[in-house]
Parts: structure tokens; C-alpha cells; sequence
DNA sequence: AGCATTTTCTGATACAGGTCAAGTCCCAGC
DNA sequence: GCTGGGACTTGACCTGTATCAGAAAATGCT
């Protein structure tokens, strides 16, 4: 199956309307297929993230840099995601994060401008959008509840519940500033976790 | 000048559209004004969240009650805001939250349903809706980017920059609660912070 | 005005989680 | 097959924030 049929399958069980063959052509001549190797970078901070990127295959984060040195990951993301900042996305204001391949990546990706133009007619699309700000908004108003609200224990149960996934793909110290822990209290807390 | 109108001016403002006589009309057949007194709610945990309500006057906040008993609140809500717990609204599942007036609310409230119905052919009303979602989770992503790396301190002084309203509007301890910290602990914040 | 309740502040103490340092394991590259 | 570096663990210690208790100040109610 190739990188588009992965996209058109994920856009149709989404918006839940199917793409006629015109609709695949749009996407077929703007999206850009992109790759990336591990450690490359799609976006650096301080740059204005243009694109979005559909991840057909591989994982990434998006972290920040504080004053002191030390990463913070807001984002892991891994298949069937668009990878994007969406603040710097929409309001082409520099971005604070970075967003790095943790893995070979493969995107398909497209400006907002194309968006704009070109694949705002396609009422799949439009649907597939709607869904995935809900979702996204949605998601981050139940990690922001999480984080002031739970102990990194409830943190952890919450993630190996929710996405079981995490723990297979990425390493320990990444889960752990994810979760704003350090990789120290995230192995401890495994090791008690086992004990129960 | 109405909470209607109050309305049509928030809407014309953030979607950039004007609004016909006729979508007006439309506006006021089916936002339904509601008042609710200073600690009445507007939802309560485990009903399903079926209205949204525009904030014309007043303010709010959406909390959660943990297992010991603790309050913890995710939202705090002004003027020209939407009052929802938006998971449950457009799931349409039980909600974990409950949803407080803290001062006499005057709302403009409405159905899913009846937003599918009656007010999605209004260009200016999904433009709306885009932009709000829009800003929502970009806000929800800085406020969880502020949790898993800021101190306590740090957040304080965020919410000072960036909401100074609130600090009018709402009690102390609420503030502690949405930044998730102890009254104390906030109280100490604020006694260091006159020092320097 | 006077009383009750809520909000805010202060001090003492406890604990979750961070930091630093060292050690083990494991895999990638030569 | 060795080796160097990253990933993960463990222990000792430290710090920020929570908790508990009580006092003071502000607010609301009759």
C-alpha cells in the first residue's frame, strides 16, 4: 500500500465520507511526500512552522528548551498524526519548540496556504479537520488535568492505560519528560509498579 | 445594548464576517437566554453536557472532584467565553466535571443539535467555531507546556501577565486550584513577589 | 452594628519528586 | 570481538510544595 492510500484510508474512517477519484488527485498533487531520517529535525525553534506533516511511518517530538538547558516534551507523536506546532502553524508566529524524527520518518506534508486553496473544498477534509481539533483539544484538557491533578504514579497508569503504544516505541527518559518527570522517578516508579 | 447584540458583536469581531438581518434572526430564535444565580450549575458531573453558553455577564468555573474529596479546577471562565465541557458536548457522554457560576451568569445557550440544525449554514458562525477550537487548544497546549515544566512560581507570574483579569475577578484560593497549587503555597508566592 | 463564615496568611512539619553520583547493561560502530 | 556511549537503575541527599493547625482579616447576613 502506498504512502496516499495510507492517507486516503485514514481521511475516509475519520471524516467518514468517502474521496472520489477527483478528490485523490487534489491530495495526490499537494501533498508533498517528505522524509526524514532519525535525529533530523521538521522544525527549530525560532522558524515559523509552514508545513503540517501527515506521518505515514515513523515517530517524532516536539520539546522545548528551557533557560537552564533541559528539554521538555509537550508531544510524541507516531503514525496516522499530523506533526506540526499548530500556534506557529496558524498564526505564522516563530515557534518555541522543536519538533525532532525520533525515528526514520515518512510524511506527506502541505502548507496552509494549500490547504486554504486547494483542499477546503473537499468536504472529507474539511470533516477529517473538524475532528482532529476536537480531538486535540479534547486530549490536551485531559493531560492538563492530569498534570495538575495527578501524581506522577496516576501519570504513569494513565499513560500505560491510554497509550500502551508509548511504551513500545519510544524510550524510558523521553516517557518520562513527557509525563514532567525526572527519568530517575519515572524508574522507580516502574520497579514499585511491579511489586503490586 | 442587549446580550444580543453583545453577541453579534463578539461573533462579527472574531470570525471577520458581518452578520445579515436574517442570520440574526436566526441567532435569536434559537440562543436561548438563561440566567443561573451566584453557586448554581450549569453542569454537573455525570450528567452529559447538552448545552453551550455563551457568557454575556458573569463568570465560572469547571472543576473536578478527586478521590479524597479535593477540588480541582481545569477552567475558570469570563466574559465572551463558551461554558462547556466541550469533551462531553460533542461525545455526548457522561461528564467528569462540574460547572459553577461564581458570580450571576447571563448566558445565550444552545443544543448540539440545534447548532447542526439551525446555525452551521451561517458562514460567520463556523468561522467561529474554527477559530475558537482553534485558540482553545493552543491554549491548553501552553497551559500544559507551563505544568510539566514551569515551577510553581513561574506559573504564577505567567498568569499574571496573561490573565490579569482574573486576578480581579476571582479568589485567591480558586486562582491556587486552577494553577495547581495549594492556597498556601500561592499565598507564599505572592508574599516573595512584593520583596523583589 | 454584631456575629458567623469564608478567605487569606503564617509557622511547623512531612513527603514527593528532583538532583547528583556511580554502576550495570546493552547495542552500534569500528 | 572489542569498545565507547547511551539507556536504565540504584542510592544518598536536597528542595519545593503539600499538609496541618491556628490566627488574622475580610466578607456576608440578620
Amino acid at each position: 500500500m502506498s504512502n496516499f492510500d495510507v492517507f486516503f484510508d485514514y481521511i475516509q474512517k475519520l471524516s467518514g465520507i468517502m474521496l472520489s477519484e477527483d478528490d485523490k488527485r487534489v491530495f495526490t498533487a499537494h501533498l508533498k511526500p517528505k522524509k526524514l531520517r532519525k535525529r533530523q529535525y521538521f522544525l527549530q525553534e525560532g522558524d515559523v512552522c509552514k508545513y503540517t506533516g501527515f506521518i505515514v511511518k515513523g515517530s517524532a517530538r516536539t520539546f522545548r528548551v528551557d533557560e537552564k538547558g533541559h528539554e521538555h516534551i509537550l508531544k510524541l507523536s507516531l503514525e496516522d498524526w499530523w506533526l506540526a506546532d499548530f500556534e506557529s502553524y496558524y498564526h505564522l508566529t516563530p515557534s518555541r519548540y522543536n519538533i525532532e524524527a525520533l525515528e526514520d520518518l515518512e510524511l506527506l506534508q502541505i502548507t496552509n496556504a494549500q490547504v486554504e486553496e486547494f483542499l477546503s473544498p473537499i468536504p472529507a477534509f474539511v470533516a477529517m479537520q473538524e475532528v482532529i481539533k476536537q480531538n486535540y483539544a479534547i486530549a490536551n484538557q485531559n493531560r492538563l488535568q492530569a498534570a495538575i491533578s495527578y501524581t506522577a504514579e496516576e501519570r504513569y497508569d494513565d499513560l500505560v492505560t491510554n497509550y500502551p503504544q508509548f511504551l513500545q516505541r519510544f524510550p524510558l527518559n523521553m516517557i518520562a519528560s513527557y509525563l514532567g518527570l525526572s527519568p530517575e522517578t519515572l524508574s522507580r516508579i516502574r520497579k514499585n509498579a511491579l511489586k503490586s
